[in-house]
DNA sequence: CGCGTTTGTGTACGCATCGTTCATGAAGTA
DNA sequence: TACTTCATGAACGATGCGTACACAAACGCG
């Protein structure tokens, strides 16, 4: 629930302090980019920074949604709405800041997070909605303006063609099989848009 | 490491109890499909298999490499090698089996796993070797196969194209952002292979 | 100004689980 | 029988959890 923003604060009585709760995502940010999801831990947080346990537990319901909270307050990049006119160069812009991104500590943390969201139903939602969603929307915009060019078939089903774009990436950085190179996005893109039978090859 | 297996038994000496090793396999298993993977503890697996925890603790070193071998032991699933002669029909059966075992409490518990392995490179490491690894054999020969009969081109490289077609099917399983349907899975595999660019519709 | 309300601190507690240690007995081989 | 290895049971210190309590601090309102 990422208690940090939507647990409402009242109008009468003592404000909120801005200042703990900066401190407290700094701290709960700092331990992630040193130590990973595992050096997360109340007790830590509240020690780094300076703070009282009993104050985090009122603001987020579990150490999940301090680290996420933590990790947009840090790494929440600005998205790119890139348009060029060629579907191809306007989703592979896209792809290439983000698997930059993943590629250092960034995905690690990512990667940590997404893993335990898989225990953690509420930290799943916080990642989909919070993370997911906005990037999913970017790209079927980028995705429909193609179709609408008709660069694109018009019967596909955009999200299976997201999938077919971001699911490689995002199995990379977890299972890191194989690395995140720029390479592997261009091949990714060619291929998902053009197909890798052989009776086609020869065109264009 | 998964410590079940790769741990050397001397000859001389008391044998390991085969019977123990399986109640421990066993009760773990129950555990992951009663309650996922958060219910695994080195304390309940001991207390259910009626065993000692320096037992486990002394053939396993962690919980995870407990948790992965029982899967292993419950779930592991015979490996087919489908060879139609159409490529296209050799790796959607593939995959419907694949993903007919992830739409049950097998799924979940995988992606509970492979969660978890985000933050146990040991784990990781098992999932890769034990899971990955065999699955991605198959699929590389199903690819080589039809690269030499002609129907894919020659020049791409295999690891990406398995990425293309198994990515969006983890990526599914983890997110849960859309199910897997076997039309999810149809479509994929099309799109995968010829592509989602218009000007290429008309062909055959 | 003083009051009520809400936020933040500090301390302490009971609880659960971890991973390990130790002494002891059980089950094989040489 | 001597030796080795396996398995048990009970106990331990450590860690982090989530909560409770009393108290101090900061703000709006009458």
């Amino acid at each position: 629930m990422t208690g940090g923003k939507t647990v409402e604060t009242s109008r009468v009585g003592r404000p909120r302090s801005e200042k703990t709760r900066l401190a407290i995502l700094e701290a709960a940010a700092d331990l992630l980019v040193e130590g990973g999801f595992s050096a997360i831990t109340i007790e830590s947080i509240a020690a780094r920074a300076g703070v009282s346990k009993v104050t985090i537990y009122k603001w987020w319901p579990s150490r999940g949604s301090v680290a996420i909270d933590a990790y947009f307050h840090r790494f929440r990049q600005t998205l790119t709405f890139p348009d060029t006119g060629n579907v191809a160069e306007d989703l592979l812009a896209q792809m290439l800041i983000l698997i930059g991104a993943f590629r250092g500590r960034a995905g690690e943390i990512m990667a940590e997070l997404i893993g335990q969201a898989q225990s953690d139903p509420e930290l799943a939602d916080t990642i989909r909605t919070g993370w997911m969603q906005p990037r999913r929307e970017v790209t079927a915009l980028v995705i429909q303006r193609a179709i609408d060019r008709g660069e694109l078939r018009p019967g596909l089903t955009i999200p299976i063609l997201m999938d077919e774009l971001y699911g490689p990436i995002y199995f990379r950085l977890i299972t890191r099989y194989e690395p995140l190179s720029d390479e592997f996005a261009q091949e990714l893109v060619r291929n998902t848009l053009e197909g890798v039978l052989s009776t086609r090859s020869s065109i264009k």
